[in-house]
DNA sequence: ATAATATACCTAGATATTCTAGGTATAGGA
DNA sequence: TCCTATACCTAGAATATCTAGGTATATTAT
């Protein structure tokens, strides 16, 4: 996930995708434009980042995918959260709310 | 940094350890308990990713280290934040803020 | 007294995640 | 016609953390 520092949320970026396809099926490269929208620029994933980890979600049976072709004959695939991927992004959240909470309380000090 | 899932967060690490010397000079194994204290066993530094970090932070100039003894003989290498440490410290907090707040609009969802 | 555990430092190599830097192909606009 | 955007992909590099060791002394339990 690219920003200043180069750093990034590890294993965050598996709950970030599914949060959004918890909402609507999506494909690819319109991920990435969501989640740079939604985050107000904050990060925008590399594909090389993204494409890599959606065929480890489907691997993992957390999302699955089917292929289609637009009017203009332009391919896409489109990738549907599982109820597992449901499992799993609950999880996850609950994971980040007990994390950041964390990292709070150290930076707020003794 | 030791969670369930085995994930943790980059260069977060390096901005938790900065928070508490920024209170007060600390060695590395008080580093490691203060830490899983603050954090209520949240997270518990490795000694392997630890050391190395504190080493890599000291290389930075953004701490300095000084050896001691206890009165009972055992060895404690101390370090202490610098200006350049604080500096970083206050930059990583602000990424924190901003990232952290984009991951929740993300999970708040559309 | 001795054995086991805790303290306290360290490193090398494995693993996981993300990035860089490519590649392929089509659509649409200048 | 050429350039940019869309849309998919992978290989290899870089980075961070973990695992799994090692050394040595202090403290606690047997």
């Amino acid at each position: 996930m690219a920003r200043s520092d180069k750093s990034a949320l590890p294993g965050g970026t598996a709950m970030l995708v599914l949060a959004l396809l918890k909402e609507r099926e999506m494909y690819g490269y319109q991920i990435i434009e969501e989640l740079e929208k939604r985050s107000n620029q904050v990060f925008r994933l590399q594909e090389g980042t993204l494409y890599p980890l959606l065929h480890s979600l489907e691997r993992d049976k957390l999302v699955t995918a089917r292929d289609q072709e637009t009017p203009s004959g332009r391919r896409r695939r489109y990738y549907r959260i599982t109820a597992a991927g449901l499992r799993a992004l609950e999880e996850k959240k609950e994971e980040w709310q007990v994390y950041s909470r964390a990292v709070t309380a150290i930076l707020a000090g003794a």
